[in-house]
DNA sequence: CGATATCAATCATCAGACGTTTGATCCAAC
DNA sequence: GTTGGATCAAACGTCTGATGATTGATATCG
């Protein structure tokens, strides 16, 4: 296995955790296997031990590795991960953003975002409905190409699974914002006229808006069912342009 | 604030992440406000600027805190936490597992369980469902209020939600265990008998090897209102005691 | 009064040394 | 020959003191 650095790093301790990271997620270091002495990966790295020691604790910190003495620093397996890790997520789509993938994400997503906007429509407060409909709004009238369009389109789905009041499936927003802004290009791409996404999630909006619940549900699906669909062609685009 | 530390640290750089951390979720250090310098801490702390460091960075790491030159570490607010991370989860619950905290866990856990036994019944291959079996038996053949109990009953859980196949779905396999392994002494004070626990795996267990989704779904949401009025209890229980 | 330059507080990184853990090896006793 | 323990060394873990980098605050000058 060649150590030597491509990418030469940008923050110290964060570019070598990245870089080392980006090559786990990948596949290209297996599970099990052992990383080189922390020296020699510091000298590869160019910078020092310590550092390198803190980019090494970093990816601890997220299970992609563990360290002991004598033993050395070994790759953990998948199943340890922390794959809603905001990092880790995005190593994952910049290396490979897979049908595979894409797929599991939005079968959690169909799982876990429709029944939270069944939850906030039956109980969300007057400033979560007015946050939604802010983004909404934002949303409907931004050209659907405009870095602008999809901040508000992360902001309307944060806003749901906060609304929940709910701090578990709170945790799923960051992912959510994560892969809606890194996967911009590939779904804006795939789909450049839009036509259906105002109308979908005003669909939602309005059901949370008068505390519909199931009206809530479906419309997610159907808006999820969709986005799925575009984001599978976006895929599929960039494996043959690969 | 007196930053004194009445819990003697136990690893160097982990257990003061530790013991401040526990600050942190239990509301003691609200978000926003500043920690004092590094050097005051690892004082406090009785460990090198170095480790100190270390147990910041493990913190921010965890999206608990934010360090920047001159402005010193300061408390992010709860919506940046890790609140699925392992270590927050067993800060928090160790600190205050209070009824809010069981309400939403269980919230999340009726909206992604049942669906991902309802995925498994449809989908599993022979060894996730002999494994499922495996930790079913383990349950139904040992003593309630034993270790080998609950880790059974945490290997079943885990065995559904990972043989999903779905990777943000088993990002909350770790979660339930956390709970389930800590909240062990609460359930099992509160429900010494636990008549209905076995049978209720074995409705889910059964369900799912004859490839019922429905039935799956349905018997994993009555576990799981069953287990929550067993946690609720225990909480209740907690509370009175302190 | 405002814009800019300076300052200083704090985190970030470095280098070198020493401590700690633990797998591997060797040797002795049975 | 096998087994058990003592020794060794390789790797991570920690410490110390110094230096660099960043940025909020302040003072100065136009």
């Amino acid at each position: 296995m060649d150590w030597r650095e491509g990418e030469s790093g940008t923050l110290r301790p964060a570019g070598a955790a990245a870089a080392l990271g980006r090559r786990i997620v990948s596949g290209n270091l297996i599970p099990g296997s052992t990383l080189p002495r922390l020296e020699q990966l510091a000298e590869q790295f160019s910078i020092s031990r310590l550092s390198m020691r803190e980019a090494i604790k970093l990816l601890s910190a997220k299970g992609l590795v563990s360290s002991a003495p004598r033993r050395g620093t070994i790759v953990r397996p998948r199943s340890e991960w922390s794959r809603l890790d905001h990092d880790v997520l995005v190593w994952q789509i910049s290396e490979q953003p897979n049908a595979a993938f894409v797929r599991s994400l939005f079968e959690a997503r169909v799982i876990i975002e429709p029944e939270s906007a069944a939850l906030v429509a039956i109980r969300a407060t007057e400033e979560v409905i007015a946050e939604i409909e802010r983004a909404f709004q934002s949303m409907a009238t931004t050209d659907p190409r405009s870095p602008e369009s999809i901040e508000a389109d992360v902001a309307f789905h944060q806003a749901i699974l906060n609304g929940t009041g709910n701090e578990f499936l709170a945790a799923f927003a960051p992912v959510i914002g994560t892969w809606l802004t890194k996967a911009f290009r590939v779904q804006r791409i795939a789909e450049p006229a839009q036509e259906h996404f105002v109308p979908q999630h005003r669909a939602v909006f309005e059901a949370i808006k008068r505390g519909d619940a199931e009206g809530a549900r479906l419309a997610f699906r159907i808006l999820l069912t969709r986005s799925e669909a575009d984001a599978m062609s976006g895929v599929r685009i960039m494996d043959e342009g690969a």
